[in-house]
RNA sequence: GCCUCGGUGGCGGAAUUGGUAUACGCGUCAGACUUAAAAUCUGAUGGUCCUAGACCUUGUGGGUUCGAGUCCCACCCGAGGCACCA
């Protein structure tokens, strides 16, 4: 067949257009009808870096789009909002570099992702779009952090904070990679500066148990879990002596309390309060003073990665053994961290390794509690099967298992008053104060004296002053903002000040798909009715980076406003599944530096923004990391061109009587539209695309011998199957087929193809004949006879290679209907 | 160290509940068209044995089964996450 060229640039820009004249997909929120079936389709929203749209984009964004046009056609009433996480750090950095305000590199880069995105036809409803950066917008924010300031869940805290000397600014626990910072790689050390903080612990509970209610990927929940990181455990107090007299005691946390009596020395944090408490009674403070001094100038990332665990011992004091009140010494060691647990720990050395570590370093004592492991076992492989492993030199729990011995120790702990059952978390409140520009400030004053008080609500949005100076001082920029400080006075009072930092970006992204409903409405974050209709997000496509940070954030934004009454159910995300990486050519990560980063526009260019769609869609399942190959790209090209002429040809024909090509391609279409229409909610896109191309080949093969025609219906639901993958060409294919140029009525508002089963039905099948678990022949069936079990043995009886294989043996056959037929001649 | 996900042709990958392994695409080879090349079209394409036919093949080794890429056990390799969390 001869290809008939087909003009990818002409066709995507016309119909761009026209979509965009008739407002296809938008306005979804405002004319809605109470009772409609919502479909809430979420595109994790991006940072508009000036780089523009990657190719990593465009497969979340196409995976999204095709969702929502098949389900449009599906009848659904399908909300596809699109937003942009505008503030953050680049902007900024950019600004103090160049001297452009943010405010303008945001719009900028917000316009050429908006071409982009229409560019490669992604259906979204603009009217819908929201911008974190904008007032409109961030009033909300603020407003926001106002309700959890009045319930409490947003304080002021005062500690040791994660300080990131290139970004100059702290960060929140998640923020910070093996001691880094996520964003810039350098070394995070610690500050102790009063931040604000919102109360995320207070449902650290709920979070964990809120995944059950989900659909998310198994992985991302464990992430998470871990994230939290639940332990159940025993705190214990130890008596604190000084000489003979006891001065006070001591909680430690342990998941190993069966092993106390392994117990050969304690030690806490350099941080820890009971220091400078007993100061007095500790004879070598000096030295003691010393380490403590020398263990908070380390990072945290130096205090782990010194292997030869130091510390020191605290004379003068030392602890019982609440079991055996055999003298136990105290030491300060920073393997201790003092926000875990109570900051205390009994050390085991014959049964942690960390403490043998030390107990070595420092030739302490190092006693077994396990019978027949005199030197060393780590608890954790105790723990895995407990009722296997006796205590010994344990008292009277000596020679029972750990499993009664456990329970035994701390029944009678608690029976003393000296330990009880405890549960301790990794997860820490988040700090969401920044000493950056770019973000929402943060809706607080101070008094004269010092004291804050909320931004009253009728001064929202408490909006980001311009005349700033961005240079990062390790100050808030906002501190160099003459109009910001006047602004306070103005509204407050004289000697009252403004807070200067802002709210971390991950607040606002926290909520950002609650309002895409009421993206224009200026009375309240979100309407009410809005939110019952169409919330919780019925699908999210997300990147895996996100899962500690602002899908934690984002659930716990949603459980607090669901109980300030705001919302009606407990979790954001009913469904969500992550994309996969787009690699470089060669398999590694795209990165300017390494030069091997794909550019959509020079693909689009090219060979038209259809094909990236469905090359995209076509490299492999959309969760996994996929590397881009730069000639399977063309092999996608090549595969629209021939759907054009195939469906070029049928234009103005009249169907041909039932030809029996034409009855094979037919019942292959037919096959095809149950295929497709299986796939795409499995988001099995690159399955759907085979079965559209072994489609197109079935049709080339059959024209090959004689010319076929279809029925007009069919070549249109052909045609509609391509229109969620290439929407450009199927449109115009679609519009050729009607030839209706009076009134537009787009594809993309038809409805999807139903597949006629008698059509589909095979008439033949081939059934493969096993002889001992070997596929030997392959038999011929009638559709009708497929399920008589009689017939198909004779058959594979009467096949000279299956008799060959069964020669002189009595084999038994097993019929699996319509699949199999297996004979066996073992006995 | 702990948690999780993977390992199928030269490459990306496909394979309902265990039931024809390698669909579809790329690449490669051959042919048609062309003065020639590109483009396009046609055919072949897991490996071994000269061919027929057979044997081998889903990281490795075992096991269950009439039958295993799929289930079970042990191991090897790769990727991601967490990590002095007591």
């Amino acid at each position: 067949m001869q290809a008939v060229p087909y003009d990818h640039i002409d066709i995507e820009e016309r119909w761009q257009k026209t979509w965009e004249q008739h407002a296809l997909f938008q306005n979804m929120a405002t004319t809605n009808q109470p009772g409609d079936d919502w479909l809430y389709l979420l595109f994790a929203f991006a940072y508009p870096s000036g780089q523009g749209l990657h190719v990593g984009h465009v497969e979340s964004k196409t995976a999204l789009d095709i969702l929502a046009r098949f389900n449009r056609m599906r009848g659904k009433k399908v909300f596809f909002p699109v937003g942009w996480d505008a503030f953050g750090l680049p902007a900024e950095n950019y600004a103090v570099k160049t001297g452009v305000h943010p405010v303008e590199t945001t719009r900028n880069a917000i316009n050429t992702f908006r071409r982009q995105i229409k560019r490669i036809g992604i259906s979204y409803d603009w009217e819908a779009e929201v911008a974190t950066s904008h007032p409109g917008y961030y009033k909300w924010t603020q407003w926001l952090f106002l309700e959890f300031y009045k319930k409490g869940l947003a304080y002021q805290g005062n500690g040791m904070v994660n300080w990131c000397p290139s970004c100059q600014t702290v960060l929140a626990n998640e923020q910070v990679v093996n001691g880094a910072c996520e964003r810039c790689d350098s070394e995070v050390t610690q500050k102790n500066m009063k931040q604000w903080f919102f109360k995320i612990t207070e449902y650290k509970d709920e979070l964990i148990s809120g995944l059950d209610q989900v659909d998310w990927p198994e992985p991302t929940k464990q992430q998470q879990l871990n994230w939290i990181g639940k332990s159940e455990g025993a705190s214990i107090l130890f008596p604190l002596h000084s000489g003979d007299k006891q001065i006070g005691e001591l909680e430690v946390y342990t998941t190993a309390h069966d092993t106390i009596f392994g117990c050969t020395f304690m030690v806490i944090a350099p941080e820890h309060e009971l220091l400078a408490r007993h100061k007095s009674a500790i004879s070598n403070w000096e030295a003691v003073s010393r380490y403590i001094e020398k263990a908070s100038s380390k990072t945290d990332l130096q205090r782990q990665t010194n292997k030869e665990k130091s510390g020191i011992e605290v004379v003068g004091i030392s602890l019982r053994n609440p079991f055996t009140q055999e003298s136990v010494p105290l030491f300060v060691a920073d393997y201790v961290l003092a926000n875990y647990g109570t900051g205390a720990i009994m050390a085991v050395p014959a049964h942690d390794e960390r403490d043998r570590e030390f107990a070595t370093a420092h030739k302490l004592p190092i006693r077994s509690v396990v019978e027949g492991n005199p030197d060393f076992i780590s608890y954790s492989k105790i723990k895995a099967q407990r009722s296997a492993f006796k205590l010994t030199s344990s008292g009277k729990y000596s020679g029972l298992d750990f499993e009664v011995g456990r329970r035994d120790m701390l029944q009678d702990a608690k029976l003393q008053g000296f330990g009880k059952k405890s549960t301790q978390y990794k997860l820490r409140d988040w700090l969401i104060s920044r000493q950056r520009y770019w973000g929402a400030p943060i809706p607080i004053v101070y008094d004269p004296e010092g004291k804050p008080h909320p931004v009253k609500e009728e001064h929202l949005p408490w909006t980001l002053p311009t005349d700033v100076d961005f240079k990062p001082t390790g100050e808030s920029p906002l501190t160099s903002s003459k109009a910001f400080k006047a602004r306070v006075e103005k509204l407050y009072g004289k000697g009252w000040r403004p807070e200067y930092d802002t709210m971390d970006t991950f607040v606002d992204s926290s909520w950002y798909y609650l309002r895409y409903g009421s993206a224009r409405d200026e009375s309240q974050f979100a309407d009410p009715t809005k939110l019952k209709e169409m919330l919780p997000v019925d699908f999210y496509m997300i990147g895996p980076e996100h899962i500690v940070l602002h899908l934690l954030y984002s659930r716990f934004f949603t459980k607090f406003l669901r109980d300030q009454g705001y919302l009606k159910f407990d979790e954001p995300f009913t469904k969500m599944r992550h994309q996969g990486m787009i690699l470089g050519p060669d398999g590694k990560k795209m990165s300017k530096s390494k030069g091997n980063v794909i550019n959509p526009d020079e693909i689009i260019e090219k060979f038209g923004a259809d094909t990236l769609r469905i090359y995209e869609m076509f490299m492999g399942p959309i969760e996994s990391d996929k590397p881009w190959d730069v000639s399977a790209v063309a092999g996608m090209y090549r595969f629209l061109q021939r759907m054009h002429a195939a469906i070029l040809s049928q234009v103005g024909e009249q169907a041909t009587n039932a030809h029996p090509e034409q009855q094979v391609v037919r019942r292959k279409l037919h096959q095809t539209i149950t295929k497709v229409t299986a796939d795409i909610p499995a988001l099995k896109f690159n399955t759907a695309l085979a079965a559209l191309m072994e489609c197109l080949n079935q049709f080339e093969r059959s024209s090959r011998s004689s010319s076929v025609v279809l029925p007009k219906e069919e070549v249109v639901a052909w045609v509609q199957l391509l229109a969620p993958f290439a929407p450009f060409l199927a449109e115009e294919l679609y519009q050729k087929i009607q030839n209706s140029p009076s009134q537009f009525i787009s594809l993309h508002q038809s409805d999807w193809p139903q597949a006629d089963p008698k059509l589909a039905a095979e008439e033949q099948f081939e059934i493969p004949i096993q002889v001992d678990g070997k596929v030997r022949a392959r038999v011929q069936i009638a559709a009708d006879k497929l399920l008589d079990e009689a017939f198909v043995i004779e058959r594979a009886q009467a096949d000279p290679v299956v008799q060959r294989w069964i020669l002189g043996s009595k084999p038994t056959a097993r019929y699996i209907s319509g699949k199999i037929l297996s004979f066996s001649t073992q006995v």
